[in-house]
RNA sequence: GCCCAUAUAGCUCAGUCGGUAGAGCACUUCCUUGGUAAGGAAGAGGUCACCGGUUCAAAUCCGGUUAUGGGCUCCA
């Protein structure tokens, strides 16, 4: 005789045992059509599963995260089952719930083609009108193997064979179509409803391993209301509006070509963005107590075959063939180099720790298929550091580093900033015990530092584990930026050594270091974030005088000259156009100050000041003009005013 | 690297059944001197990514290469 305790604090009790559907029903007719599926003490399940005992008990619904979630994983279910219906040969095999929605991999020689996408759709569209029962069973580890071997689904019977023997295997059947699940799941197709939609095939390995066959992915997204959506949709355009190579075109900031795949052509302006960054990051790391050095591009490959780099990486290097017998590379990474400046001489104890960074390019030959406009380049440069330090002075570095990099990312407006922790990884130098230090030392800097963060097993680097600092990209997609490494064995094997306290030699701890990580990503990035609307002490152009009729050139001018003395970035635009025609252009060029000059500025020798994204305007003395114009780009962390278009 | 798709003017895109290429914007010149998101006219601009094949004839059909896009794998 069960009472049911409800997230409300209310208490119902029943006489018999009941499911989720009839609670539901006993609350009230709305919640009954919206239930999705039933939360007993903590733990999911179908909305039909009976509920004996005293429980807690929430109905589930399409407006929750774990209601959508399963919303998707059905949306998933119910494509499989389309795709069996027209396509009876193709196999199927996983299609969980993703963010925004689901997909499914399927093993099927044809490609699917977007009109198979279409029909799909309109497959998945009939089975939820036919409103099929989704039901629960449980059957026999192997006889469900054996069932699904009849039905030629092999991959179904691989996935069963690696569930431990003994094990009951769940199946849920909705009409025809019988699918492996753990479940839970909807009652009956009809709850899907139809706010979903097929969105793109791909390829995907099977089991994600690049050595096995490849299986088509068709991605969907699913909602519980149209609403919903149509809003996602209308997100993704938006985002497209965002992607930094558009803008990149749009800005003239920047450009690729055949020749060289993978390597920028920065222009004027994206290279003083470019530029501004290294600015930036100079003066940050001046004040952090670093020195900066240069070390050479090419070297000769010995350098990276002690370094252990060669053996690992050898196939994404690019070597040299000159007149030499010599083989030399072409750097993929700074920390060789920089060793060679710390181990040139003598070093004290005293001189530790000592933070040394670079602007260093690197050159790596990334799978073509891995290229991805500024955020992943076969060239680029790293605002790199390694810190030589003592064991002992490992903790305070690592929370120096955290610290700088969460309030560099403060400063562009970036506050979410995943923090994961990678672990060793298989493929690795060093002794175990070795690991084992530089992983507590790490994750004892994380620790009291008191950062959120979140596991990634065994993907540290090849000499030690790392912190990754992962932002986000208009559509949502993660890139690494910033990380930190703990490295207690480089420098062993580039002999790396100082003078202790006692005289003797010591090898140092090597901290790796990057706070943007790759410049060239970190302006992808920026250009996303912002939507091409840069701050005012970033952005290449800051400011344009327009002239309203050529009577103003020569103030115009004069005005750019004292803008420009003043350290302000300045475009002159005397064109024979009218002003409405100007203000669109640099509007839509997201300069963020225009200044129009007309009779009336040139005889009161004032400027009128338009701000992106205002309609307003400000006239102001030319004096007060420049030095208010020059403390705003001067003002460094405060997001630009954005305003809609 | 793997799967799928795409490649036409600087940009965005048309181009039917195979018959030697078109628009808008941008650009150049001229007219217009206009007060805050597109003033008007004229002109110039293309080895249809590249290589090969089929054909009397290829932007169009076929094969290959390269690059790009979406994923997968990888990312020192």
């Amino acid at each position: 005789m069960p009472d049911i305790r409800l997230p409300d604090g209310s208490v119902r009790s029943y006489d018999a045992p009941l499911s989720g559907a009839d609670i539901a029903a006993d609350i009230g007719k709305g919640l009954a059509r919206d239930a999705l599926a039933v939360r007993v003490d903590g733990e999911l399940q179908d909305l039909g599963t009976l509920i004996e005992n005293d429980a807690e008990v929430a109905i589930v619904t399409g407006d929750q995260p774990d209601g959508l979630e399963l919303l998707r994983h059905d949306a998933a279910h119910v494509m499989a089952e389309a795709v069996k219906e027209l396509y009876p040969k193709t196999q199927v095999t996983i299609g969980p719930a993703i963010e925004n929605g689901f997909y499914y991999d399927f093993a099927r020689e044809q490609p699917f083609t977007p009109e198979d996408l279409e029909r799909i759709d309109a497959r998945m569209r009939e089975i939820v009108v036919r409103d099929e029962v989704i039901q629960r069973e449980v059957w026999d580890r192997d006889e469900a193997i054996r069932f699904f071997r009849d039905q030629g689904e092999e991959y179904k019977a691989e996935i069963i064979e690696s569930i431990p023997a003994g094990d009951a295997i769940t199946l849920y059947r909705q009409g025809e179509f019988i699918d492996l699940c753990r479940g839970p799941h909807l009652p009956s197709t009809g709850r899907l409803g139809t706010a979903f939609k097929l969105t793109k095939v791909a390829g995907a390995y099977w089991r994600g391993d690049s050595r096995n066959e490849m299986l088509q992915r068709i991605y969907g997204t699913a909602w519980a209301t149209d609403k919903q959506l149509k809003l996602y949709l209308h997100q993704l355009e938006e985002a497209e509006r965002r992607d930094h190579r558009r803008l990149g075109r749009e800005m003239d900031l920047f450009h690729f070509q055949e020749e060289a795949p993978g390597a920028v052509f920065w222009h004027p302006k994206g290279w003083t963005l470019f530029l501004g960054l290294i600015d930036y990051m100079r003066r940050r790391q001046q004040a952090a107590g670093y020195v900066e050095i240069n070390t050479p591009d090419v070297m000769d490959l010995a350098l990276w075959k002690a370094s252990g780099h060669w053996e690992g990486f050898g196939e994404h290097m690019y070597t040299t063939e000159t007149p030499d017998e010599r083989v030399y590379a072409l750097k993929p990474m700074n920390c060789p180099g920089v060793v060679q400046v710390f181990r040139h001489g003598l070093r004290s104890y005293r001189e530790l720790p000592m933070r040394v960074a670079e602007f260093g390019k690197v050159h790596r030959y990334e799978p073509s298929g891995a290229l991805h406009g500024l955020m992943r380049v076969r060239a680029f440069t790293q605002d790199d550091a390694h810190i030589f330090c003592t064991p002992d002075q490992i903790s305070e570095e690592c929370i120096a580093v955290c610290e700088l990099i969460l309030s560099i990312y403060r400063d562009f407006g970036f506050d979410d900033v995943h923090i994961k922790f990678a672990d060793r990884p298989e493929k690795r130098v060093g002794a175990d015990d070795i690991w084992d230090k530089s992983e507590a030392a790490l994750l004892a800097a994380i620790e009291s530092s008191g950062l959120e963060y979140t596991l990634n097993p065994g993907e540290g680097a090849f000499y030690g584990p790392k912190l990754e600092f992962v932002l986000r990209d208009a559509i949502g997609r993660d890139w690494q930026c910033g990380t930190l490494q703990v490295d207690l064995t480089l420098p062993e094997r580039l002999d790396a050594h100082y003078i202790g306290e006692d005289g003797h030699k010591h090898t140092p701890v090597m901290l790796h270091r990057a706070l943007f990580g790759s410049l060239e990503r970190f302006a992808g990035i920026l250009i996303e974030h912002y939507a091409g609307r840069l701050p005012m002490w970033l952005a290449p152009v800051q400011v344009v005088i327009a002239t309203i009729t050529s009577d103003g050139d020569d103030y115009a001018r004069e005005a750019a000259e004292v803008l420009r003395a003043n350290g302000l970035r300045v475009d002159l635009d005397l064109r024979n156009e009218k002003i409405n025609y100007k203000v669109r252009e640099h509007s839509l060029q997201k300069i963020p100050v225009l200044i129009a000059v007309g009779k009336r500025e040139v005889e009161e020798r004032s400027v009128s000041i338009r701000r992106l994204g205002s309609k307003a305007q400000e006239s102001l003395s030319l004096e007060e003009a420049a030095r208010r114009l020059k403390d705003d780009a001067e003002r460094i962390g405060e997001l630009p005013a954005i305003a809609a278009d």
